[in-house]
DNA sequence: TGAACCGGATGACGAATGTCATAGCGAGCC
DNA sequence: GGCTCGCTATGACATTCGTCATCCGGTTCA
C-alpha cells in the first residue's frame, strides 16, 4: 500500500483527488489537509509515503511547504503550469510536477512512479522552463511587480516597500525592460503568466 | 438513479468529481465533457438529469451554457464564488450553485436536492450578491475593461474595438469612477473580483 | 414629444507614468 | 585592489492617462 497525503484548499477538489486515488488498489489516502501550515504536522502524524501538494493555499504555498519537507517524497498538483513554478518545485527537491488539466489516470501512475524513485515532469513544461529559463528579475524588482498588481500607484508601492517614488520608479522601469513589457501592467501579467512572483 | 454529466476543463478536477459521484449509490455520471460547446451534443446523446458546468471553460463558459441549456437541471460548479456569477447563473436559471472550496460531501446532497426540485445556493453567497448589486457597468464599460485587462494601452484597446482613443479614455474613466477605483489596472481588478467582467 | 440614457466623438488640461543619466554604498569576486 | 552588481536615491523630460465639458444620433419610456 503506498500511504499518500493530500493537501489542497478548494474541499471539492481534494475531496476528488481522493475519491481518484481511492479508486486505486494499491493506494491508500491516509490523511486530508487544507493549509499549506498543516501539511508538516500531518505528516508527522501518518507518515505518508507521497504527499501531493496544491501550490496556492493559505498559511504557507506549496512551493514553500516543499522546501521544508524531509524525508517524503513530494508531487505538486497545481492548475498552472508556469515555467517558473516547475523550476521552483525542482530546487526544492520535488519528486514530480503534475498540472491539474493532465489525464486523470495520469495521477496514480505518477504515484506509482514516484513510489519507484523515478522523477516525474511533464516533459512538454519542462521544454517550456528551459526555454524561458530563470526569472531575470532582482528581488526588489518582484517584490516592486508583486505591490503593482492590483493597481496601486507609485506613491501606494513606495509607502507599502518603504522606498522614495524614484526608486519604484526605476525599479518599474527596470521591471518592464526584462519583461519586454510596454507598462507596468504588462509586466506584471508577463511576470506573472510565467511564474516569476 | 440519478444521471449527472459534468462540464470541467480540468481532466484531474473532471474525474475526481467523477470519482466522488461515483461512490454515491444512487448517482451515475453517464457522461464527461471538457470544452462548453461539447455540452449541448453530449446533453443530447446521452440525456443526464442533471449537468455540473465550470465556468472557465473553452468554447463556451458554463454560464453561457447554461443560458442555452434546456429540459435539464443545470449546477454551476465553479473556483470563485464571485456575486456576479451568481447572479447571471440565476438569471440563466440555474438550479445550484455549488463553489470549489465547499464540503465534498455537498455535492452529492446538491445533486440530490436539485433532482428534487429543491434550488442550492450557498446562503452567504446570496448576501452579498445582494448586498454588491447588479453590474453598474454598460456594455462597452464592460468591453473596455475586458479589453485593458493584461496591460494594454489606450491605443491598443482602440484598435481592438475600432474606437477612438478619446472614446476608450471617456469609458475607461467612466468605468473607473463606476467600480471606485483610482486607475485602469484597479478597475478591472475590482470588475474581476464582483463578477462584473 | 420630451426626458433620460447609451454609444460614439473631439479637444483641452493636469496628474501620473516611464525613461534616462548620474551617484553613493556595500557585497562578492578574480 | 579593482570590477561588477544590486539597492537606493535625485532630477529632468516626454509620453500616457484620467477628467471634464461639450457635442451628435439613436432608443426607450413616461
Amino acid at each position: 500500500m503506498i500511504r499518500v497525503l493530500i493537501a489542497d484548499d478548494q474541499d471539492l477538489v481534494r475531496g476528488g483527488l481522493a475519491a481518484l486515488l481511492g479508486l486505486e488498489p494499491d493506494i491508500e489516502v491516509v490523511s486530508e489537509v487544507a493549509r499549506g501550515d498543516e501539511v508538516g504536522p500531518a505528516v508527522a502524524a501518518h507518515r505518508p509515503d507521497v504527499v501531493l501538494l496544491d501550490i496556492e493555499m493559505p498559511g504557507l504555498s506549496g512551493l514553500e511547504v516543499a522546501e521544508r519537507l524531509t524525508g517524503v517524497r513530494v508531487i505538486i498538483v497545481t492548475t498552472f503550469g508556469r515555467p517558473g513554478y516547475l523550476r521552483r518545485a525542482l530546487d526544492a527537491g520535488v519528486a514530480g510536477f503534475v498540472v491539474k488539466d493532465a489525464p486523470a489516470a495520469e495521477l496514480a501512475a505518477a504515484v506509482r512512479r514516484v513510489m519507484a524513485g523515478e522523477r516525474v515532469v511533464d516533459p512538454k513544461l519542462a521544454v517550456t522552463a528551459l526555454a524561458v529559463g530563470a526569472s531575470p528579475l532582482t528581488v526588489r524588482e518582484g517584490d516592486v511587480l508583486r505591490a503593482a498588481d492590483g493597481g496601486a500607484s507609485v506613491s501606494d508601492i513606495a509607502r507599502a516597500l518603504f522606498l522614495t517614488e524614484g526608486t519604484v520608479r526605476n525599479y518599474l522601469s527596470s521591471a518592464i525592460g526584462k519583461t519586454g513589457a510596454r507598462n507596468r501592467a504588462e509586466a506584471v501579467s508577463v511576470a506573472r503568466s510565467r511564474g516569476w512572483l
